[in-house]
DNA sequence: ATAAACTATGTACTATAGTACAAGCTCAAG
DNA sequence: CTTGAGCTTGTACTATAGTACATAGTTTAT
């Protein structure tokens, strides 16, 4: 594939491909006989679990060493223990956005407390305070 | 409270108290004669909001913004709304988590039907490629 | 054949979130 | 009354994740 088909298919720009690139992230392109790049389709898969680890949270660091797993010098053994505390970290940020969740409703609920009139008016609460008294 | 008291308190650094006062993050403090700095005690409420709101992936930028819904110019109603939309970024965050989970579960399958024997060799299969082919 | 679109490379610039000094006050203990 | 821990301000530096631009070569459509 080349750079213009991939960034229509993934929805990056051209100048991010070519950052992937150069950290690493992307498997190696093919040239022309130009020097144009030409990558393997399977960049999309790629460039989809990127996107997908970003979303989650995970920097270009963390995310190169999940896709160097496949290289030779990890054990499968050693490769799944590397997975397993990546998917603890997933669990612990899923804990941070129940709570977060938690005080947003509650910050919602209090204004909503407040009925017609109130929400016309200033809410004199904080988020950091809330500390949801409102038993959610 | 003074600097050493709030950030043995917190876990957080002289630098990054003094980074997040720069940025506006923190309630007012009073100056003793002297000019030191002295914050109110809820200002470990204040640093305790800011961390949650980090670890569910929202920039200080946007903690800012969540922090100022108790002014005066911001409505119930509007602080609602805003709640309400930050909400809805939470519930997206914790889909992409799941979603991550999907995978890292999948890759630790992968790698456990290998068996012992695979367990010890090298995996040559990737994240971007799984896709889950193991039903969960 | 020539202009427009596409590509490669290199460099510079941005924003975010800190982190690390340095110089100079102040306060509390010995 | 001095010494060290703690405080203030300012400045500079770092890493991350891009984004923008300039220059130059290549392909494609008219």
């Amino acid at each position: 594939m080349k750079p213009k088909e991939i960034i229509q298919a993934a929805g990056i720009d051209r100048e991010t491909l070519r950052f992937y690139e150069t950290k690493g992230l992307l498997p190696k392109a093919k040239r022309t006989s130009s020097g144009y790049r030409d990558f393997p389709d399977s960049i999309l898969d790629r460039l989809s679990f990127i996107k997908t680890s970003k979303d989650a949270g995970f920097t270009l660091r963390e995310i190169k060493e999940l896709i160097e797993l496949k290289s030779k010098k990890v054990t499968c053994r050693n490769g799944r223990d590397i997975a397993l505390r990546k998917r603890q970290e997933v669990l612990d940020k899923m804990k941070a956005l129940r709570e977060m969740k938690k005080i947003l409703d509650c910050f919602v609920d209090a204004c909503n407390e407040k009925g017609e009139k109130g929400l016309s008016r200033p809410c004199h609460f904080s988020f950091d305070t809330i500390s949801c008294k409102f038993g959610k």
